[in-house]
DNA sequence: TTTAGTTGTTTAGCATACCTCAATAAAAAA
DNA sequence: TTTTTTATTGAGGTATGCTAAACAACTAAA
């Protein structure tokens, strides 16, 4: 005979009995269900009327099961800890698997790793395996949780959803020895960046800069380029909050150009479900980075 | 590890994915739970956002179960199917017990079984076993389903639920031989009752009649009253539904004294759950004695 | 015995989990 | 192509199941 859900009761009146029965009382049921006694009483008492059948009788001051509640009982401990079994496995098997994060090398350094300890500190059973790479990548299909990524405008990344965390200026910076003291006249020191990507072209236009005529220090490394701008190589530009650390130190000094426009940064998941260890993760991060944000 | 309920998902949520997974589509799912497919899509993917597990893909126009999805689903029909089976042992058992009723004879024979078939035809199923009984037994010891009493005012049988059924006037009747004709005087012919049994009296006073000075055919045994009041023996008093078709039939006459009173049936049974089987019985019983009464 | 604490019962009223509705999109069948 | 079937989404409604509160019944401690 084949399952027939519409000759099954309500669930939550099965529920409600099931752990009656192995409580002994309903107040013991309710407080482990969150409710008040009174719901279990009336879950039990909607069961038995659905059933025809007395299933539980007042004893004094808790219940005794009848012959026929206790055998319900047991097929409903059975079925219903074979379920939680179902769902347990599910869950266990995706906590061993760390939370797999794509993102820049510069923001993996700059943002995340110095804070990770704060996250391990939280959520210690988590692990987190962050995979730094040059460019965006296809975190679908290679089985990611999610991406960290800038945009400036509107996210548009098809397949998947974008959460903003953190709104950050672009601006120019290099070293001290290279800016100290200068007040204009930067759109003829040499600037370190990559011709052919559309980004940097295009952050350099709004800067007011000709690229065409532009001193070009380009590395091809995108991971490189403030390294380089540290060692007074050139101008850089970069999101403030990747820098922050080192303007601060006076290891690079601020242009005093303003800021162009300013990008946004984004948790991208793919579509779909996140796992819970995924969203714990982008959760702490969105805390942690409006708290980085206000302290600017 | 014991069952825990507050780690279990919505148990809506897995009952509808649990006949997704097994009919292999929402809409196939949503028509035999009586519910819209969009009711079932929401369920499914609240699940999925709760375990944070992709379980189900949107395969052209179909559902196609994630490897997950497939271990789940079956965690789940086996559960599920061992509660089912726990609720449907309960129901089978029940089904082969007939319905016991407790009844006076007088009821039964002009009442319940000319009608049974009717029943019987309604329900094929249920079986009906009727005993007969001079006096009101204790329906709760003797594990019957429901007793049919009647009683003037309100009922008041401690321990037993009343729902009433139908009301009928006490009236007045012999055989046309002792009746025919006779306008009044009444008083002068013999009566049909057991000295001593205090309801009797009552009824005999309240048609104005004085017990001590009326001439008294004492047959003991009420369920031969009629029979006695049939051939002609004396006058006797009964409910008039019980000889609404000796009436008709002119095996008896009625006695143009007016009601003095009205006597309500009741459906009594234990209180607590009542079968189904025996609800059935109850409603049709309601029924059948609210037709007989709207053609009276 | 009295008193305090725990548990079950009942009712009315309320909240929210779950559903319907309606409009859209997309795939398969006709 | 048009028609049919199915999934998706968001807004809104409602029935199931809950809380609240007052009571009754029992137990255990004072």
């Amino acid at each position: 005979m084949e399952l027939d859900w519409k000759a099954l009761p309500s669930l939550a009146s099965l529920r409600a009995f099931e752990l009656t029965a192995r409580r002994g009382s309903f107040a013991a049921a309710a407080r482990e269900l969150n409710v008040t006694h009174a719901a279990i009483a009336q879950r039990v008492r909607s069961l038995e009327a659905d059933l025809g059948v007395s299933l539980a009788r007042r004893a004094g001051r808790s219940v005794v099961l009848t012959e026929a509640g206790t055998r319900l009982a047991q097929h409903l401990t059975d079925g219903f800890g074979t379920i939680a079994d179902g769902v347990q496995a599910l869950r266990d098997e995706q906590q061993d698997v760390p939370v797999q994060i794509a993102t820049t090398l510069h923001i993996s350094q700059a943002v995340v790793i110095p804070e990770l300890h704060d996250f391990w500190r939280k959520h210690p059973e988590i692990q987190v395996s962050i995979l730094p790479s040059r460019e965006a990548v296809d975190i679908v299909s290679l089985g990611f949780d999610l991406a960290i990524r800038a945009t400036r405008g509107e996210p548009d990344w098809p397949g998947l959803v974008a959460e903003p965390l953190l709104e950050s200026d672009i601006i120019a910076v290099g070293a001290p020895s290279l800016v100290g003291g200068m007040k204009d006249g930067f759109d003829a020191m040499p600037w370190i960046w990559s011709a052919g990507v559309g980004f940097e072209e295009n952050t350099l236009a709004a800067f007011g800069l000709d690229t065409g005529a532009l001193r070009n220090v380009d590395i091809g490394v995108p991971s490189m380029q403030l390294t380089l701008a540290r060692q007074g190589l050139g101008i850089a530009f970069a999101a403030e909050i990747l820098v922050r650390d080192e303007l601060a130190s006076g290891d690079l000094l601020r242009v005093p150009m303003p800021s162009p426009f300013a990008v946004t940064y984004y948790a991208v998941t793919p579509v779909g479900p996140i796992r819970p260890q995924a969203q714990d993760f982008i959760s702490w991060l969105k805390e942690t980075l409006a708290r980085m944000s206000v302290s600017r």
